[in-house]
DNA sequence: TTGCTCCTCACGTCACGTGAGGTGGC
DNA sequence: TTGCTCCTCACGTCACGTGAGGTGGC
């Protein structure tokens, strides 16, 4: 058996921050004796100790690390949760990247506002990617006029990428269009739903297309038209965070017979909480093996079942949004968002907030 | 002007976020109402505001934060801060991926133990190097019997380096060295002082050596001669996090000329904080010019003067083992460590915690 | 006996988020 | 007048670190 400090020596982690991992539960010692209330560590206990302070030395929350050794006898658990982390890693590496070129930009146009007026970040590309871009995101702008951010879309240039990403709190569209050629500094802005309605009334044709954005004007010229705006002020929230999910449930499924199927599937009237309006909720469920039923099943055995409540009409637009043929859903929990992805486009997908079901 | 929900939606900063950055000095309303206590913020404050809203989601630490916009003028200095943040990020991944498939052999030896232990990691590198990388560390080991995890070198392997790292908590050394061929998996095990020793008496000479690490016992093969012993048990500390400084003074000297000025120079003796011990400390200072002097100089003007305190010896210790030549030194303030470089050698390297002068 | 190790409990840190309870302006 | 926005102040969160004040074991 190991004191504390012993136990802190072999493992790495300190005297202060064992004592809080007993308090957590995380690591509790062998045998605490009940006199002095001294901790006694057994070797068996050295590994896990060593596991955590390698867990925390690379960010993993306690809640996880908790997982971790909840299931340490199973290694696909145990390898999931950890490339789970390692993704998130990943991500706010990438996403600093952007934002700190972002950093850098505003502090340029701060330093020279008038070269930068001039010089208008420009993106060619072809009219029916844009088109197809703008399609797939176009039905999750916000008409809620108290959120007149949200009225638009995000507009992302950096590198050699195209991103549009509207959302309504309620669902979440992204989507990337392949670029032919990118002029000037990466730069985001929102666009009114407006001029995104006539910019893709412009798109309807063979050849190129023209975006350009210089901070306050936004314009889309195609086939010699053109269609101009001012871009909204306000920043649009953050959605990256909203996308840092590792999916375990994902279910393909045919579009043409899941929107048949939700059409005709019974609904449950539901009263949404933010807003109080009433919508019409469909219930899926997915059960052990993975198979998703539209409405609930006959069998009441909810054991291994995961119910979800989607709102009806805002998943069939996700769905047409998506195209034809198969797409895959991603389904974690009642309460986690339900992802609709084309299979083999990582980059262009919409997220859909479930609905609680009492 | 703006009231503070205004502000928030322009910049992306929640509400609570911007209250708390008035009260922390970060963004100060350009106007507090004195009656209503309602904060006005100046439209010249959403660019600030934006910029913390950025910083803050790549994970800048607010005083780091308060730099930049102190420093909103100075393009190149806001520049440094940015890259030593994204520095610091990049760093954290690459130390996550290490941390995370040394998890990764953690848990597939506690499964597997058998196999782990008759398959040991195997590097194959050339005598000489290694006899080169124990002489660059061998200096920094620590002889305080209180402290028995710092009587040893730690040595990593992963992927196709191997790093060998030893501190006394007064100095620590870092050196690399390039390995021809590893089999197994990544590990870290700390090897004692005299099993090192014993060790780097087999490698003189010309030709290949073997390092064998199996978790309990290390060896080491060369020549036909072998050297063999039991790694230490205890952790050893996360060395890593004290490396994380970027810095700005940066000094080339040399060796040769520097070793003399210091056997020659004035020193002050010192008593060590940490444990009475008492030391000769050589004072070192760098003019505005980046100009290195050994000694207090005559010049009483400390204006842009930078004065750090050294131990004499573990200076002298860190420029032997550094070679003849050029080094570079780093030199960041009183209180920060002091950093000994080979020019082009990025991977070797020593560092030396300054004495406070009174 | 000295000096180290251990204990609990309270409070601090960092960057906010979340109410409670109350006021101000259209 | 209603409903939103704003205010302050206190407390919570996360994962510990840091004393204060006191005990235990070689």
């Amino acid at each position: 058996m190991r004191t504390i400090g012993q136990m802190a020596r072999a493992s790495g982690l300190s005297v202060s921050a064992l004592r809080f991992y007993d308090g957590a539960g995380i690591l509790v010692p062998a045998f605490v004796d009940p006199e002095t209330g001294y901790r006694w560590y057994g070797p068996e206990q050295v590994q896990p100790a060593q596991l955590v302070a390698g867990l925390r030395r690379v960010g993993m929350p306690l809640a996880e690390i908790a997982l971790v050794l909840r299931h340490r006898s199973d290694a696909a658990a145990v390898r999931r949760l950890l490339d789970i982390h390692l993704r998130r890693l990943e991500d706010g590496l990438a996403d600093a990247r952007r934002e700190l070129s972002r950093v850098h930009a505003l502090l340029d146009h701060e330093e020279n506002p008038m070269t930068f007026a001039r010089n208008p970040t420009r993106v060619t590309l072809v009219g029916a990617d844009l088109a197809a871009a703008v399609d797939c995101v176009r039905f999750a702008v916000s008409i809620d006029p108290e959120l007149p951010m949200l009225g638009g879309v995000l507009i992302e240039v950096e590198d050699a990428v195209l991103r549009l990403i509207a959302t309504d709190r309620y669902r979440l569209a992204v989507a990337e269009a392949r670029v032919g050629y990118v002029a000037g500094p990466p730069v985001t802005a929102v666009a009114p739903a407006d001029l995104l309605d006539r910019a893709r009334a412009l798109l309807d044709g063979d050849g190129e297309a023209t975006l350009a954005i210089d901070g306050a004007g936004i314009s889309v010229e195609a086939y010699g038209r053109r269609a101009h705006g001012q871009a909204l002020e306000n920043q649009f929230p953050d959605y990256r965070r909203l996308l840092r999910t590792g999916s375990r449930q994902q279910v393909t499924v045919n579009v043409a017979s899941l929107r048949e199927a939700l059409a005709a599937g019974p609904t449950r009237s539901v009263v949404r909480e933010q807003d109080g309006v009433r919508c019409d909720v469909t219930v899926l469920t997915v059960d052990a093996d993975g198979e998703l039923t539209v409405g609930t099943p006959d069998t009441r055995d909810a054991g291994d079942q995961l119910r979800i409540g989607v709102n009806r009409e805002f998943f069939l637009e996700a769905l047409v949004a998506s195209g034809h043929g198969q797409l895959v859903l991603e389904l974690d929990g009642p309460i986690t968002p339900l992802a609709v992805r084309i299979p083999g486009n990582t980059q262009t997908f919409s997220i859909l907030m479930p609905t609680v079901l009492s």
